[in-house]
DNA sequence: GCTAGATGTTGCCGCTACGTCAACTTCAAG
DNA sequence: CTTGAAGTTGACGTAGCGGCAACATCTAGC
């Protein structure tokens, strides 16, 4: 028994476009068509339908779906749907993430009421640098590092909007007076940027003095802290190894 | 102070290629074109891109993202945000329920190795019927239909998957004898059609009695059940109406 | 002043999985 | 013979860019 396109699109649920689409990139190959165009299918493409819309509802792409199906091995197909599973479980651990921060950001939105949009957006201090972040250290650690952001509480949240900008205030004071890197009222303010930078991760001691020394080696940090002025990041370098050497362990 | 635009890639961790595209979409206009073409975008561009890219990151189109950020109201975006959260989740449980589904799947082709790979598919009875199940009875109660699925045993499964076809053809046979739909022979039959239903959702006296009226007006259902012996198809509405009335509660 | 190399520009195609026309042709029924 | 249903083949549109090609411009070194 021959079925028209109609036929099949409405006992399988898809349109006839679907099929006709899926002739088209020889996912399923009409068992015939008439000289006059029309495609007529049978038993077996029903049951291959059948197999290409399970597979394409559990979210294999219809590449994928076409490979499965043609290696009949069994041992390939699981590995394949293995794959996908991770595939999917990351995805939905991504999503869970996404919640919790958008979670948060309509939070910041609610309670921040006289701040200005643009405030309430620098406050979440998005760092350009979690692209290379990414690289440096690898998904893992930023991931980490935003998983550690939902623990926070509000005065962590203000901490890590304020925090770093008033330690560079303060630093430039300081420097301005030409008061030592060693001198406890700069070593107070390290403490809090120490503190802050735990909000995200928690340095080692040579981590830590690394991570002051990447400030003076990448100028885009050079030019964020210290606007230009070279000294008050070298500055800052000093006192945070100062800092690590004498507060933190190796 | 004017940034070119590898400079705000390298900054921002986007590519050119997408700063055009932005500015080609009007979503982040640079602050001046050059009579050469070049772009140059200033601090304020900076901001603004901060902003795109952390709602982009949130997971909102780039049309939903130059909305909120274009309607500064605060209320607003708490209300797109609050919206996509929603969506999110439900993506979220979509995909848990699909990792359930390619885990079962996965064990089904593990356990059923002498199966040959249609045996497997066919196993599964995905019903063509689900495009219209979800417009019928909306998402819910579909996604709900799912949702009692991972709590199937094995044994339920089984039942799934054999029980309508055992169902259909023990009925052909009494139906062949002249049994009456009140005999216990047949309301045993349906007493295992309710089960089986009841794999999939609870229906109640009428509903159940629905179902069998609907078994008979849709063509599909009748080709599926009866195989084009109609009067089959109404023996079992029949035989479903019977058991409704006698054992269900209304 | 010349040339190479970096950096920029504007198109345009490609990707997924079809939806949605448009413009025709074909088929069955009255 | 007409009409309506069902079929066909294009072709464009979708989201968010990536990746060409072909060309223009800028900068540095000789």
């Amino acid at each position: 028994m021959a079925w028209s396109i109609a036929q099949v699109a409405r006992s399988s649920g898809v349109t006839s476009r679907t099929l006709r689409h899926y002739h088209s990139i020889g996912l399923l190959v009409p068992a015939r068509v008439a000289p006059n165009g029309r495609r007529y299918y049978e038993q077996e493409q029903l049951l291959r339908l059948q197999q290409i819309l399970l597979l394409r509802d559990l979210g294999l792409s219809l590449d994928v779906v076409g490979e499965v199906i043609a290696h009949r091995d069994e041992q390939d197909a699981i590995k394949v749907l293995a794959k996908h599973k991770e595939w999917l479980v990351k995805e939905q651990l991504r999503l869970g993430r996404l919640v919790q921060t958008v979670d948060a950001t309509i939070d910041n939105l609610k309670r921040g009421g006289e701040m200005s949009p643009e405030k309430v957006f620098e406050g979440f201090e998005r760092n350009p640098y979690e692209a290379e972040a990414r690289e440096r250290w690898g998904d893992e650690a930023v991931d980490a590092s935003y998983q550690r952001m939902r623990g926070w509480t509000e005065a962590d949240a203000e901490k890590a909007r304020t925090g770093y900008v008033r330690v560079h205030e303060g630093l430039a004071a300081l420097k301005a007076e030409g008061v030592a890197v060693t001198e406890l009222s700069v070593q107070e303010l390290i403490q809090l940027h120490y503190e802050v930078t735990c909000l995200f991760w928690t340095p080692t001691r040579e981590a830590y003095k690394g991570l002051g020394q990447m400030y003076v080696d990448d100028e885009r940090f050079r030019q964020n802290i210290g606007s230009g002025d070279d000294a008050l990041v070298e500055y800052l370098r000093d006192a945070m190894t100062v800092y690590a050497d004498t507060k933190l362990d190796g």
